[in-house]
DNA sequence: CACCCGATTGTGAACGTTCACAACGATTTC
DNA sequence: GAAATCGTTGTGAACGTTCACAATCGGGTG
């Protein structure tokens, strides 16, 4: 019933499979390559008797059309590279594989690449890589601004978009397509004021993370905007370990009424602290944070957060690209996220 | 000084810019465009000369190999594709990661694919992307049982190799290359029945996960040939909230005298449990987890723990791909984890 | 000097698609 | 009834490599 793969005999005897071309789809249907090519490629003018036929045909011998054929004369390959630090935080990884569906729901390939640091070297074996590959455009997943670096590197030769941080402040010409921290951060400490809190603590994210300077750079100024001066920033690097270390300098310094963390993680370490000391959340303390883990909705208590939508950013990210590689000219996009309000923030225990 | 690309003028008179190939190099460098191959293969019989002049043109145009045309030629791509459910959990993401590395390492490009699920319209959606992008072989990245499907759909069709877990039991003829969880679990059950532990409560994770069975299975098989008996199984799916929970539970039930967390985030969760209660780890309780996760040498206290290598498994994936791709046979790899002690475990109190 | 042999280089034909254009038939138009 | 038009189909030449094989150039050898 099925012969899926064409073969011939090689002079040695052996049998030599191949894979079925569109010749030999033309054959089987009765018509020459060019309208199997027509009919692949949706083109109008072709009868739909005919249509069927080839279609029934390139069924039956379970015909692909071959890419690289396909991107020899076309000049495209289809493929756009991702090229992320080599971390495993939420946030990198989870933009990777929001592109990816994105991409592959777009009809492109996607070729990942990873890069240990942001050393010229290690950019240049990537972008190399890609260029191997005849890669069409690059996403650039840029949590550090060090990567800043790979992404000037990259352009020299290939449409690049950033992701996982608004670069555009600092480098005009960039196209990025990210999500609004500075926006959510504001949502986040809004929230906490609405509820009464006057005295709000932060927990910063490491320094090279321009993420991590929007949000603190918000919630500093939405402070400053109700009024409320010099609030205290304890330092951290996205661990929970931090979380933890700064949740025991805060005990040790007198608990503001709240403490908003850049990220979910450190919110987590600082529950871990505050729960060790058996402070009360949010009875004690309110705490927020910052990305919705799948995780935080499962803290004890469950996390104010705020959600990125990774797939409508990838989606955009893929939008974007496409725009470019049409030749036109693409602008840089900004998502807001959503406040997640959870059980880890309450109205301040009057006095 | 540069003159990276070629160009030709169009009948409309716009530039339509073409990148440098084989004949280009070869007229700058006066040869023929097949000793350029030659020189570009590393094929011998060349005279060091005129290898010199080709290399210089080379440079000088920045030429580089047009993929297409080469593997629709060779019949070869080049491309790995590695299908990844849709999960950011440490294991896979890192696995992926690897895989990538070592891949490129051996010269090969590394196509993503995810699932979001096991469906068989989700799996043949990635395996056609897979064919139709001509990939050679496929790694297969299984943390669920389910997943197992995919294996035997890929195989109708490509060459694969499991990863994250060894299926080998259950599916003999499949290649797999994972770490040996049998073997880390022996190694931290009998690190706590070495320190003194007779009372060693366990904490599992998901049902489908065949790590998790062969962990809980290991623990399990340690204990009874240790002589003790029925010993305390909570349940889990890696969260460090199921940890939590878990740890509330023990609790209640009373303190055993050490708890093996089937993997760190809910070994996390577990400090926190403890941490909440006032039960000092490891005075009161040791504690010990499965991964080795960056955070968990932060933990309060730091954790005792398995560390995987990923890079290593990752080569040595490679490497089987590589065997079958030349047409050997490979048989499956499993690889042990090192065990890493830090604060979380003590010998028990003395009562 | 003719011969052969090894090292080096060149020539032309694949590979499987798309593109530009030609050819064909059926209808319509003058 | 010839010409023009439209829809449909076929033909041949790219695309940039690799592969198989032919050609050339030395220098030894009989």
């Amino acid at each position: 019933m099925t012969h899926c793969r064409g073969w011939t005999a090689d002079d040695d005897g052996t049998i030599v499979t191949r894979l079925p071309g569109m010749h030999d789809v033309a054959r089987v249907a009765g018509v020459s390559h060019q309208t199997v090519s027509r009919v692949l490629n949706g083109l109008p003018n072709v009868r739909p008797e005919t249509k069927e036929r080839v279609e029934r045909a390139i069924a039956e011998l379970g015909y692909r059309r071959n890419a690289a054929a396909r991107s020899l004369v076309t000049r495209r390959s289809g493929v756009i590279g991702v090229l992320t630090p080599r971390t495993h935080l939420y946030g990198p990884t989870s933009t990777m594989i929001a592109v990816e569906v994105a991409a592959r729901d777009a009809g492109y390939f996607v070729s990942l690449a990873s890069v240990a640091d942001s050393s010229a070297a290690a950019l240049d074996a990537a972008v190399g890589h890609f260029k191997d590959q005849a890669v069409e455009a690059v996403v650039l997943i840029a949590p550090q601004r060090e990567l800043l670096t790979a992404a000037r590197i990259v352009a020299q030769d290939l449409p690049v978009v950033t992701m996982s941080a608004d670069y555009r402040a600092a480098q005009p010409w960039l196209v990025s397509v990210a999500m609004d921290n500075r926006a959510g951060a504001r949502l986040v400490t809004r929230h906490l004021l609405d509820l009464g809190h006057r005295d709000v603590a932060f927990i910063a994210g490491p320094q090279n993370s321009p993420e991590a300077a929007a949000r603190l750079r918000s919630w500093r100024d939405e402070m400053r905007s109700a009024g409320l001066a010099a609030p205290r920033v304890y330092p951290g690097d996205w661990t929970s370990a931090t979380g933890f270390a700064a949740g025991r300098r805060i005990l040790a310094d007198g608990l503001p009424t709240a403490v908003f963390a850049a990220n979910d993680q450190m919110a987590l370490g600082l529950l871990s602290a505050f729960g060790a000391a058996g402070v009360d959340v949010p009875g004690d303390v309110s705490v927020a944070g910052f990305d919705d883990l799948p995780d935080s909705e499962f803290f004890q208590p469950g996390l104010t957060t705020v959600r990125q939508d990774f797939a409508t950013l990838a989606a955009r990210c893929v939008g974007v690209l496409e725009r470019i590689l049409a030749g036109g000219l693409a602008s840089s996009v900004c998502i807001s996220g959503e406040l997640v309000i959870r059980e880890s923030t309450a109205p301040p225990r009057t006095r």
